[in-house]
DNA sequence: AGCAACCAAATTGTGCACAATATAATTGTG
DNA sequence: CACAATTATATTGTGCACAATTTGGTTGCT
């Protein structure tokens, strides 16, 4: 732990001004691959559920709340209908989620888990754990990262 | 910086076994939105530079070594040929790229860059330094944010 | 030389991701 | 009550991203 604040205290002060101008390349691309790389981690545990992990992020949500419109999940997941709108049919297909169309207003779609939807919850459990020992991180190292991401995302 | 030291510690030590367990989907969410997040700040730029984020990153790496097979992109950017294939022949259409077979061994395609996607260099300079502005984010955030992913991706 | 491995790109197919637009329903205002 | 503004979802079009397969070329082995 401390060898690691150290190495960020050294790199900080060690920066000059004409390194500033490539930092920002070196920053925004190693956040695009290690986006892709947790999703190639996380494949094959979800193979074995049938969920890709846009998937998996949609019965995350509905297993923590059941029945909420297309809205609501393209909020919490920073999606919009145009990515949704097949995504949760193709999960309809699969009978993992029911969409139905409020009587009340008919523009809403309310988005509901299946019997079979609800069952995945419990083959599910394992994944998170599986995942941690297939990364191979430390809860130390994924704790640092959750904290400056939260730090930085949340402008 | 010591109080962000200070939060990671406290954090790591306050953890119970229930948050441990979905410590995963508390980081790889994130990171996922993330990414999403720095290429949707970079768009605005690109788009001044007819460029998309996948295409900005091949001309990163052509800047810096002109010439290389599609191989060698791939590998430097973690992409295959599925992906780059098509990429490259919309950036053929827009001259910022040429795409030559070799001749010794005619399997291997060379891309390089044309007079145009040379010049091109020079209007994305300012691209990195608009980034920082427009995410407004310290570079103490960004280089903690790198040493982390590096030390997690390189395994 | 002949032929099996191997290799590099391209192709095909599925599934996001998002901008722009369309459609239809609801709400607010005079 | 009419009607403009707003809202929620769907649709369309473009561009990745990757797995699986194909095509054609090269290399190594006997």
């Amino acid at each position: 732990m401390h060898n690691i604040i150290v190495c960020y205290i050294c790199t900080v002060k060690l920066m000059q001004m004409k390194d500033l101008l490539h930092l920002s390349e070196q920053v925004c691309f190693p956040v695009y691959v290690l986006a892709k790389e947790i999703i190639s981690h996380y494949k094959p545990f979800l193979d074995g559920l049938d969920l890709t992990y846009p998937q998996y992020l949609v019965m995350l949500t509905l297993w923590e709340n059941d029945k909420q419109t297309v809205n609501e999940l393209g909020e919490k997941l920073t999606l919009d209908s145009g990515t949704l709108t097949p995504l949760l049919k193709r999960m309809e297909v699969k009978e993992f989620v029911s969409r139905i169309r409020s009587s009340k207003d008919e523009r809403v779609v309310h988005v509901s888990l299946t019997d079979k939807g609800k069952l995945l919850k419990e083959k599910a459990a394992c994944v998170p754990g599986q995942l941690m020992e297939s990364m191979n991180v430390s809860i130390e190292d994924l704790t640092i990262l959750k904290n400056i991401i939260t730090k930085i995302s949340k402008k």
